[in-house]
DNA sequence: ATTTTTTTATACCGATCGGTATACAATTCG
DNA sequence: CGAATTGTATACCGATCGGTATAAAAAAAT
């Protein structure tokens, strides 16, 4: 009942989620936001709350359209192909032609005042998130004899995650996806030449 | 002659640095500026122009004191020495106890508004010139048969510099030095394991 | 047809943004 | 001692920030 809502909600948060990723948390102005997804300030305010529930939404729907690989990496079986997975996943969402460059995890508030601190904090528990479901992947792995030798699951975790925000600084500084390429080829020469347990 | 300036200009652009360093350059108020600095706005402006000016030297201040040990490791004989130096004086300027944890270098802009696009592009250009830099010093490296075979130069580069910047993600997120040591580790197995050149 | 409910459009809110005009204080030079 | 010069303090500038009050518009329910 009622008046039928002229916008449609998914279309508008793509919009936000894309305007977020390329101009952060704090570089993105509400008039920044109801000009690209084409709708008034009370329309923004009575579906997402406020600014920072708008984020926090638009970040939910980054990890569900944008991360869905990073979940599915982990069900590969050898730990090899994960941390390759995990890798060019990365590489290809922070270089893809439609879309900013770059991470939103990252792009979103990595320095901010303190009016984006929440945010911020988000962001950082999202990451360690992500590299302690590795870890735990990991460890599994070495239970399996399927780690690199002499080193700890959490450590290869962070290894991972280390050079998948790395290469986030190099897609948002311009770099193609064939370079970002070259480097985890390098990165996983750690698996080919390491001698593997048992 | 004239009145004489009641501030130290070092202090005063020390502390800005360290400002921009922990909230990046919009992050960053003029009020935490004044304040932090213990100037007035007239004061700043007659001395360092305007924020944008205050943000550039105070960026030239961090390379010169805080990256010094960039250009020292391009002197070391050996390639892997080189990297070596690289990635741990990053790590340890990410994670010293005094001043903020990353770099000034990506928490400054990394994502931003069309207001500090500039700031934005200029560091840009200082991680490339790194990057740069550091790939000149691989290819005299090349030509002295002290490369890890089979890889360019600036591959090489780049993949030491995506690793530092990485680095810089997991210093801002918390990580510890002894934590960055071992992911460093990991990465420099690529030139202990690796057939080196002739 | 009227009431009720929801969305939209406009105009506005106080606070803060980066930046500056003006007046005064403190020094050197003649 | 002035006079000139430079720095500091206060108060202010227009613009923009995130957020909202008010009322009109568009649908469903009675």
């Amino acid at each position: 009942m009622g008046r039928p809502r002229e916008f449609d909600v998914d279309d508008a948060l793509e919009t936000a989620m894309e305007l977020f990723w390329r101009k952060g948390y704090e570089g993105t102005s509400l008039t920044d936001l109801t000009e690209g997804m084409g709708i008034t300030k009370p329309s923004l305010y009575g579906v997402f709350g406020n600014k920072e529930g708008l984020f926090l939404k638009a970040l939910e729907r980054y990890e569900r359209t944008k991360m869905n690989f990073f979940h599915e990496a982990l069900k590969e079986p050898k730990a090899r192909d994960v941390a390759e997975k995990i890798l060019r996943g990365f590489a290809d969402s922070q270089t893809a032609e439609t879309g900013p460059s770059g991470c939103l995890g990252i792009n979103g508030a990595l320095a901010c005042s303190e009016a984006a601190a929440e945010i911020q904090k988000c962001l950082i528990e999202n990451r360690q998130r992500g590299e302690r479901d590795l870890g735990r992947r990991f460890e599994r792995a070495a239970s399996e004899g399927d780690l690199p030798a002499g080193h700890e699951p959490y450590d290869l975790a962070r290894y991972i995650m280390t050079i998948s925000q790395g290469t986030a600084i190099q897609a948002a500084s311009g770099a193609d996806r064939s370079a970002l390429y070259r480097v985890i080829d390098m990165a996983l020469q750690f698996w080919s030449d390491a001698v593997v347990q048992n």
